[in-house]
Order: structure tokens, then sequence, then C-alpha cells
DNA sequence: CCGAAGCATTGTCTTGGACAAAAATTATCT
DNA sequence: AGATAATTTTTGTCCAAGACAATGCTTCGG
């Protein structure tokens, strides 16, 4: 093992490669035996060094298949490659309407400053309101920083400040809304092996404001312990955020099981970006491929639940 | 593999266990080569298939390792032991003063209110003040909170929520202060083995009252960065925090080593459980045992570095 | 009472094989 | 054609046992 020397930030072990790429111990040494890639240095005891251009490769070959491209297609190609492919992915709406702000935020973002950067967001927040906040700007711009990370424009540090401020200003204004004893009731959650959570933090923007009672539990809930709280809830709608990196047909599984756990009246929600790569439609769960999406099926479940004529 | 299983909550494999516990999945394998324990069925395939009561041992067991015991010294006990042993180490504080509201917030918890859950702890923060709710309230209601799951009277998801309903307070009260382009300014994280938060939130908490101008990154920075971050921001103080769990020679290393990656008159705070079980002394590391002594330490990073005089 | 050396304990990494799970492809039936 | 089912390919996880690295405790020497 070799703290001092990752530290200094030449050759990193594979427990740190591990942490660094979201890629498993089991899954570096498999590729390395059966692709030829990563194949890192030996230390005197026989123990994998990962080099720094190693790690950078294979940071862009996970994200690319966080998006859906899978291993053996990419993981020959060189790490300029991996950039146009990933270039290609985003390329269509590059050009579209106002970048303006993001090339702002990201600015403030590059010249580290936090005081801007949250008058920037507040300052759209409050011009906005909160809903359009998050559909127009909050979207687009989390895409951008992520690729601007991803091409290495943006230090992971500047990424983590971007997401702080944004949590604050989101939270702080959710908080804003006096709480109501309101109908729906909505359960927020991620399964077990998901620990995004701003996923959920942006839906609740959303719907707090359409007057729903949002009961956040945070990321990483067991599904028997939805199911728990969906029931000392009473909640009307249970709604879980997945990440693009999460394996479609694990979420499957679970979702179908969770759909036996509730009870039939209970709504349950799947979004996130991952839910696009769903085939198959699951009786009983409802698809939310993008955030709108869940006014959406907020309205028609209002519409269905609760008749105009009440 | 086995979600649809996992998810009746009978058996969980491995990588369940490892998320459930901490252990890794080696330490689950080496342990049960070692000492028998655990020692879980198996399914048709070979794999290993743990019941909830050895996940339950399992963590009554790191529970205990995070506060310095050896596995050897206590993997053979039972269910009751481990119980016991875990009181007798919280026992001292436990009749002391008032833990009345203690009991009022786990009520609330165990009754799923919600609403109510938000209005005491608003109310308590309104009443003390944002320092005093930290320190004579969050923290032994955190140990409260943590007791109580330990010994099966919570439910993950009620923890969860606590936990979540903890953080939009603190949030949205930290942001009420006024931001100042104040002295000194400190940048928050953990390093990139410590996912736990809430520590961050706390701190911050405690100083920005204090006029400090704080930069938080969230968790999980490497090392590398930090040291960028802190420069870009020219930052006075470097504040690490780390939960029990974290291994206590790694993380001095990985001080060691950022101590010298920043330079000299940069201030570096290590605070958290687990600096508690600090022995060695490191040049340039102040230790922050408890959140009290942040405060503190503050204090005389004021008198040291800005002269009364001046 | 402190620090170094030695010893016991504990955790991480290694290999190569087996097979489970996911995705893509092909075949079959409306 | 368009869906559904079966098959094949690709990919990921688990296993075993061994080696040894890292940690912490104890004893020894100052």
């Amino acid at each position: 093992m070799n703290p001092p020397v990752a530290l200094q930030g030449l050759l990193l072990n594979i427990s740190a490669v591990e942490r660094e790429t979201g890629l498993s111990k089991d899954v570096l040494r498999m590729w390395e035996r059966r692709y030829g890639f990563p194949k890192p240095q030996r230390d005197d005891s026989g123990e994998r060094q990962y080099s720094v251009p190693e790690v950078s490769k294979l940071r862009a070959i996970k994200r690319l298949m966080d998006v859906g491209t899978r291993p053996g297609k990419i993981i020959g190609l060189s790490a300029e490659e991996l950039n146009a492919q990933a270039d290609a992915r985003v390329a269509t709406p590059r050009d579209a309407q106002a970048p303006v702000l993001e090339r702002d935020i990201l600015a403030l973002l590059l010249s580290h400053d936090v005081t801007g950067l949250q008058h920037a967001l507040a300052n759209q927040l409050m011009r906005q309101g909160l809903q359009r906040f998050i559909l127009d700007t909050v979207t687009p711009l989390n895409r951008a920083v992520g690729d601007a990370w991803m091409r290495g424009e943006l230090q992971i540090f500047e990424e983590h400040l971007y997401t702080e401020q944004l949590q604050a200003v989101l939270r702080t204004s959710i908080n804003a809304f006096p709480r109501q004893a309101g109908v729906p009731r909505a359960l927020l959650t991620t399964f077990p092996n998901e620990p995004h959570g701003l996923g959920l933090l942006m839906v609740e923007a959303l719907l707090v404001p359409e007057g729903v009672q949002c009961i956040s539990l945070g990321p990483q809930t067991p599904l028997e312990d939805i199911r728990r709280a969906a029931l000392a809830h009473k909640a009307h709608i249970v709604a879980l955020s997945f990440s693009a990196a999460f394996p479609v047909r694990q979420a499957a599984d679970a979702l179908t099981s969770l759909r036996r756990l509730l009870p039939q009246p209970m709504t349950l929600w799947a979004g996130g970006e991952m839910t696009r790569r769903v085939r198959k439609t699951m009786p009983g769960v409802v698809l939310i491929p993008d955030l709108a999406a869940s006014i959406n099926a907020l309205r028609s479940w209002r519409t269905h639940y609760l008749p105009p004529a009440a």
C-alpha cells in the first residue's frame, strides 16, 4: 500500500482507483485479464500501481458506460477518441438556445468566486422561480458541468463546490415554501446501490411548489424499509431516483419487487437518467424520463384520484 | 445473485452485506475462514447467503470496532453481550442532564410525525441559537438516534428521515446568516474514503456565526484537489472531518501528506469521532476531538493571527 | 515515563477458474 | 410489421487459498 506515494500524484493502488473511477477491483482485474487494459505497473510486492493517464482513461470509459456504451466497444480507443465520442453525445443541443448563463457559471467556478456563484444561482432562481430554474437552468447546467469535468476543464473540487452551492440554494428555497399537510404525500428516496441524492432534491423542488407534501429519506433506503416508510407515512406516491450509471435490469427487478410490496392504490414513480434506457414497461410503475415529466405525472395523478367535482 | 430474495428481507448476498455493514467482501470471507463467523448458508451455486441476525451481529461488531475494539476480542460474543459492551461505553453520561428532548424526538420519529419533528427541531434551534443547538442538542441527539438504531428500536428509514430533516434545518439556518467576506476563510471537506458529510454541516453551523467564511466542498475530495482548492480560495484554515469508522493510520498518513502539500501558514484541522483515537501528535495538524473544540481552536487562531492591537 | 523492537493480529491484494447477469441477436409467433 | 421468446455474446461478481502488508499490543532498554 502506498498512501504517501498516491498522494504525490504519481501512482495509485487498486483501492484508490476503485474510489476514483467507481470501477470495482474485480472489474479492474478482469479487464486487465480480458482486454489487456488497464495494464498497471507492479511494485516490489507485485501489487498494481496505476498511472494517472490510465486512471483518466478509465474515468472517460466509465462516463461513456454510464450513458449506455459497452466496455468492449471502447476499451481499445485512445483518450482522444474517447473524448470525441463523449463530445458527439452532447454536441446536439450544444449550439441551441442560451448557453450564456452556463458559460458565466463555469467562468465563476473557474475563478473560484464563491460569492459570485451564489449570487448568480440565487439571482437566476429569483428571476425564474423555483420550477423554471430547475427545468431550464439547473438541468442543462448540470450537464455542462459534468461535461466540462470530463474533458478536464474543471477540477474535481470545482465540481464539488458547484454541487454544494446548488444544494444549499435549493434546500433553502424549498424550505421557504410553507409546509402544508398537502395531497398527495410523496415519499422520495433511492435504492441502496444509488448514492446520488441531488435528483431527489430537484424533484422535491418541482413538487413542493405544486402543493405536494414531500417526505425525503435521502439516498440508499433498503427495499423493505421503503415499504415500511410508505405505509407509516401513508404516502400516495413513492418516487425513486436513478442516476445514469444504475444497471437497468437491477432497477427493473427491484421496482417490480417494490411494486409487489406496496399496496395497490399507491403510485410508484421511477425517475432519472437511467429510466431512458428502459425498454420493458412495468405494470404499476410510472417512468419519469425527465424532470418535466414529473409535473405531468403529478397532474395526471390529481385528475385521476381527485375528481374535479370534489 | 438474488435481488428478489434479498428484497424479501430473508437473505442477503455478500455485496448487500458489505453495503449494510461497511465490512469489505474480503473481510467477510476472511473472518469466516479465521474465526468461523459469520457462517452464511450457500445458495445453489455456492454463493454466501447471510441471514438477518448474522448481519445485525456484524453491524454491532463493526460499531464496537469503530470505537477501537479489535474483532478477535468480540467476534465470539453473543448479540446480547455485544449490546452490553456498547451500552457500557455510553452509560456514563446517560442519566446526566436532560434527555427529555431526546425522548421527545425519538417519539416523534417513531410516530412518523414529519411536521412535528420539523417543528421540534426548529423550535429548539430558535430557543437555543444555532451554536448551542449544535453543541447541546444535536450532538447527544445524534448519539441517541445511532444507539436506538443499533439496538433495533429505530428502523433505518426513521434514521434516514432524522438525518434528512436535520440537514434541512441546519442548511436553512446557516444560509440565513449574511455571507460575509470574513476572516478567516475555512475550507471544509472530507477525504475520499469518508462519505459522511453531516459533520461538515455541523462545523459550518458553529463557525458561520463566528464570522468565519466557510467554503464547503462536501465529502470525498482527493488530497491533491484539497490542496488546489485551498490555494485557489486562499484559505486560512483547511478543516477535515472523520467519522468514527475511519482507520486512524490512514488518516494520520493522509493528514501528514496534506500538511506537506499545504503552504506553512495555512492551518490544518482534523475533527470528528475518529480523532479521539489518535495517539501520535502530528506537527502542524490541530486535532479537534469534539465540536466545542472547534470554537476554541478558532479563538486561538484569531489571537494568533489577528493581534488585538490591529 | 518514553521510544524502539519484536510479536500477534488483522486487512488487503493476488491468481485463475467458474458461473451469474445483462445486453444483443436471432427465431418464432401473432 | 411488431411483439415475445429463446439463444448467444458480453460483462460482472463470486470463490478459494495463499502471500504478505499494515496495525496494534507487549516487552525491553534507556
